[in-house]
DNA sequence: TGCAACAGTTGCACACTAGCATGCATAAGC
DNA sequence: GCTTATGCATGCTAGTGTGCAACTGTTGCA
């Protein structure tokens, strides 16, 4: 929330940044909050890493959340019960087992990042040629210094 | 996750957004992931709220955190035995009671923050004087473009 | 004064996350 | 082939979040 009270410490480029991921994350949020209404965060959470990985071994899946193998396999039953994944046999291994995404789970994962896209792009319709030109620089030039998130990181938010 | 999967078929601005946005939000996890070893994420929003506009009612603590006031009830208790928050009587009404954060809880609020603060200013350090003035432009502009995030939507994320 | 509305808590029910210990089937090693 | 290790599922326990309904105490109004 006040994440930019005592901003007036700050540099006016921190200031700006934050100020700008303020932004961002409504953008994030508002795609997200269609989801959490039909499966928990964790579930969701589990179902990207699937759709991301598949097909991907229980176990392998499990160390990729962050949770308990027994946790894993109960989220996954309530992901299959929902239709958003399935189970399928591994060819050769009888004791392995991996997970899928259904094409409603697929769906679900690129509604959520479809519609963030599109959000973010609607919001740049605004700006003239020359301040868009300006936004993507200082954000390729943000993106550089910052680095790359660490994609196991932004699963913590279901990202 | 695949925030920018199929980045191809947007605009090269949003494109820098959207990679941009992930390093902000890898900010944005680091500096909630501590935090979420204490206390859940419900729990966190509750008491962002409470440090924001203490001292405030339980009936509208309830409301802006968007959970049942009974919920509401036992969160509080679990913010209190936790030393985050206290309840305080409301002098000349016995029927409502005010909840305010301890300085233990103020404090865990102002580190989330200050170190998220810290981390995007470091980060851009890296850059030089006239890059860092572009990156502040562009965030402005951004910004601008955007609109301020609703920080009831924020809250979801308890951010 | 008496009654209705309000603020907050508590009992109840249910779902989800979480980890541990156990069990079961399978695979791998000797 | 027998033993051990592996992969997964399941029973158990516990903490949390959630809402509804009921209850207590308080306030406000007629």
């Amino acid at each position: 929330m006040d994440i930019d009270r005592d901003g007036s410490s700050l540099d006016p480029t921190s200031e700006a940044t934050v100020l700008a991921s303020r932004s961002l994350l409504g953008f994030v949020v508002r795609s997200l909050a269609p989801v959490l209404e039909e499966l928990t965060l964790v579930q969701f959470r589990a179902l990207v890493v699937v759709d991301a990985a598949a097909p991907v071994r229980m176990a392998d899946l499990a160390e990729r959340v962050g949770v308990h193998p027994s946790t894993l396999s109960r989220t996954v039953d309530r992901l299959e019960a929902g239709g958003w994944v399935r189970r399928v046999p591994v060819e050769g291994n009888r004791r392995e087992v991996h997970v899928e995404p259904t094409a409603r789970g697929t769906e679900l994962v690129a509604d959520v990042t479809h519609h963030r896209r599109a959000e973010i792009a609607a919001a740049l319709t605004r700006l003239s040629p020359p301040d868009r030109e300006a936004v993507r620089r200082g954000m390729e030039l943000f993106a550089a210094a910052a680095g790359e998130a660490d994609p196991e990181e932004l699963l913590e938010l279901g990202l």
